[in-house]
DNA sequence: TTAAAAATTTAGACGAATCTAAATAATTGT
DNA sequence: ACAATTATTTAGATTCGTCTAAATTTTTAA
């Protein structure tokens, strides 16, 4: 029952890989972790030693439903202490990720449905990502990435997927966040840039910012 | 700068030790940390060969300023956690401690000013004891052990110094926390143990509990 | 269809933190 | 003063998570 820091990062990391690009490689997990393909390699071994991922070398591999039930526990604490360090103590959504990352690893469930409770039980982090409740179910929004939003279509922005520090710093600098309005006016044929309505301005952003933000269409 | 949880907790020990007994032996370490004495002297040799204490093998140990002032952080993040667990999410003070061992190891620094401002600069925990403030340093308070205080005299409770889950939970039972007022009528001559007014009752306190109970005088 | 390239795994090593058992040093009590 | 006891350290192992370098398997593309 109790998962090692490294045991519950990697299964975080598979987790999202799996949902985003519905395969995961040793490879691209190595990369992601930032570690080496043996380190991988080595713990799948373990992971499926204990029944969180099957793995046949060479076949790849894919969690287990304990396996999955594990990366959500995981990740509902990180997206609400990032909510806890956003809205409680002040941190920009710049900077909240990175301290997430080391709080997310504290497994005391009582501590972890405390602080759900003292936050107001929140359905979204401060990316706009949704909060597992305690049973690891949450909320779906249908959104599209701002790339495909119809011209002239009027939507809000409901998270970005991409949390790397700089384009949230580029975001911040263009007054984009979670919950701004926003209505495309033109896409470059040249290079997929767009011309945007934003807080009353008109903002040009490359394609390379639009399609790691997603909207809903209001 | 990064210190392992291994190391943190090592150093507040040893900083613990010394405050209550003047001397830490390697015993008395191992005791306190649950551990062989090999591994303390395993930890001696690394500890010492960072700076953080100066050790003689079969002399003993102490604390370097440096190691003095690393113990402090981690004993300042220890508090802060606690009072937060206990005064926003609504923990008791028998369960902060656990959880607050491992929130002590979150490093951060920007984490730990915000939590103490978010907090209100708290200057106790929820035992009484003192909160180092982001320089190490902390209030002081006059004050001495229930067994010592003088018939009669008006007294509040400012600190428990033991704090296993097993006083704590007497002592709520009794309705004894911080801040109550006491007042010692009588002291057995055959047992030491005292006929004390608290809440307007009288209460019996064995010498086992009432060492561990700290009052200021008033 | 097969050779080159890419992906993955294995072999062997290392540092951190711990342990047990054995050796050694310090303390104590007669 | 010295033998017995106690405290401490050393020697040697283990587990975890990681690495590099080499081997192996799979994929790609000529
Ligand atoms: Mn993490
Ligand atoms: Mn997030
Ligand atoms: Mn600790
Ligand atoms: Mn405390």
């Amino acid at each position: 029952m109790p998962y090692t820091f490294s045991e519950e990062n990697y299964l975080k990391a598979i987790f999202h890989l799996q949902e985003k690009e519905g395969t995961v490689s040793t490879n691209a997990l190595a990369l992601h972790l930032s570690t080496r393909p043996s380190s991988i390699t080595d713990m799948m071994k373990k992971l499926s030693a204990k029944n969180l991922l099957v793995y046949k070398p060479y076949y790849g591999f894919s969690l287990t439903s304990e396996g999955k039930k594990i990366a959500l526990t995981v990740i509902r604490r990180h997206r609400l202490w990032e909510y806890f360090l956003s809205e409680k103590l002040g941190f920009g959504w710049d900077e909240v990720h990175q301290v997430a990352e080391e709080l997310e690893h504290i497994s005391n469930k009582k501590l972890v449905d405390k602080l759900d409770a003292y936050l107001g039980f929140p359905q979204f982090d401060p990316h706009g990502d949704p909060i597992p409740d305690s049973r690891g179910k949450f909320a779906h929004v249908e959104h599209l990435p701002l790339t495909e939003l119809a011209i002239n279509q009027q939507a809000i922005i409901t998270s970005v997927v991409n949390q790397s520090a700089e384009l949230l710093e580029a975001l911040n600098e263009k007054k984009i966040a979670i919950g701004t309005q926003v209505e495309v006016k033109k896409r470059s044929g040249f290079d997929l840039s767009l011309q945007a309505r934003i807080r009353n301005r008109n903002l040009t952003l490359t394609e390379q910012i639009a399609k790691n933000i997603y909207v809903k269409k209001i």
